[in-house]
DNA sequence: CCAAAAGTGTTTTCTCTACACCCATGT
DNA sequence: ACATGGGTGTAGAGAAAACACTTTTGG
């Protein structure tokens, strides 16, 4: 019953592109993790691992995700596939690099240390191993471009936030500033935050009104077509 | 030194989606394959071939394509890896899917009759074997997202073409109508496009200038953080 | 009472859209 | 001379951009 039988096999490998928005820093943050093992053991890499026989690339991702941070449901998806021969010095290893978008305060904090993991700002990464830096780039091109069009944001931010927070967010994704008026007038013209009656009060002292996503209206206005464009300045 | 030697290895194959552009039937087609082996023997498919131990992912689709078509140095560009484990009924196979811009007058035709291929309607395809279709369906939605942001139109048209022919293009993506002021004023702003001396005779009494696109003017362009959105209409 | 961050509208500019007639020429 | 497809401009609507002051309250 096995056919293409007389075809080569490949070691195939996951790896995790796992964005974090870090609120107090205001920076966008990647998580990253030092090799146990060899070859480049010791150096800074993506989460990642090899494929096994009776699961899907989108398995394996998931479960690379979850023995790093201990979630489970979280919004990812497959970015790329790298398969230049030489691009794991360890063995001709063809990757599929997948791209997570998580609370940094939902993870296992445990698990995280058990993984030699760290939080690392995207902006001053340290030096990636093999070709995990082009991953990176990669996946933040296709995080600017998915922002305009779709509420990915929202992944990154607590269930509560304020607007302040939410632009914060956008600026560094965006990396630029934000005029602060228009950005409300927008976000809030779309009808998909629901302002909450309690205000958040660490960083000001008249505080700030928290908002959360409605996923629901979102459901709506996907089915209706809508623009999720936010070209704001 | 052969590291991961306990992992499992898989069959990986690459699957190309061939975009051509019928200039006379203004329809976008797709270069497709009658298997000629099993499984699925005889029935359509898209071009696709196993990778090679000594090439990489992106030669394997060159190779392909260029079995097919005979055609070397064509726009292409990966666009997604499927690695369900049932995707194939005959072993276990991760594919990633390539896509290509070609002009349908560049292929060389006897190669495509030996391979037993032939252009069919995007708007009337056949049933394709497996995922095929989800990885067209894929493809062409990223083409109609990239169309709005490079100028990949071109790499469909022959080196001369009219603006009445670039416009059936755009329509043909976008599947809707464009109005022509509004495309020739916004395309002409661009100022990307040469005009010939030359015109085309055989649709028209009058006939209508051939233009040329020009490299060089979209690599400024491009460095100048120039933005290649067709929106009409 | 004052420093610090939150919150709020209007005007101007630009881009998108809708729309209809003349031109050139082969038959 | 007429049928056929190629080519052209303008006015109105709507979206994006620029811009500065008032509010709240903990210390």
């Amino acid at each position: 019953m096995e056919l293409y039988s007389e075809y080569p096999r490949h070691l195939v490998a996951v790896d995790c592109i796992v964005f974090g928005y870090d609120i107090l820093e205001k920076e966008i943050k990647l998580l990253l993790i030092k090799r146990s093992f060899r070859p480049a053991m010791g150096k800074w890499s993506l989460a990642g691992g090899f494929v096994m026989e009776n699961e899907s690339l989108d398995d394996a991702a998931s479960r690379i995700l979850f023995q790093l941070t201990g979630l489970r449901d979280v919004y990812m998806e497959q970015s790329f596939t790298y398969g230049d021969i030489q691009r794991d010095p360890g063995a001709r290893v063809i990757s599929t690099s997948y791209s997570a978008l998580i609370k940094i305060q939902d993870i296992d904090r445990k698990l995280k240390e058990l993984n030699g993991a760290q939080w690392q700002s995207l902006a001053r990464l340290p030096h990636l191993i093999f070709d995990h830096r082009d991953m990176v780039s990669r996946a933040l091109n296709v995080l600017q471009m998915q922002v305009k069009v779709k509420p990915v944001g929202f992944a990154l931010l607590p269930e509560k936030f304020t607007l302040v927070q939410l632009q914060n967010l956008y600026e560094a994704i965006y990396q630029r500033e934000i005029d602060k008026r228009n950005f409300r007038k927008k976000i809030l013209s779309m009808n998909l935050l629901e302002k909450l009656e309690e205000k958040e009060r660490e960083t000001s002292k008249k505080g700030a009104f928290y908002y959360k996503f409605n996923e629901e209206r979102y459901e709506l206005h996907k089915k209706q077509g809508f623009d999720f464009s936010l070209d704001v300045n």
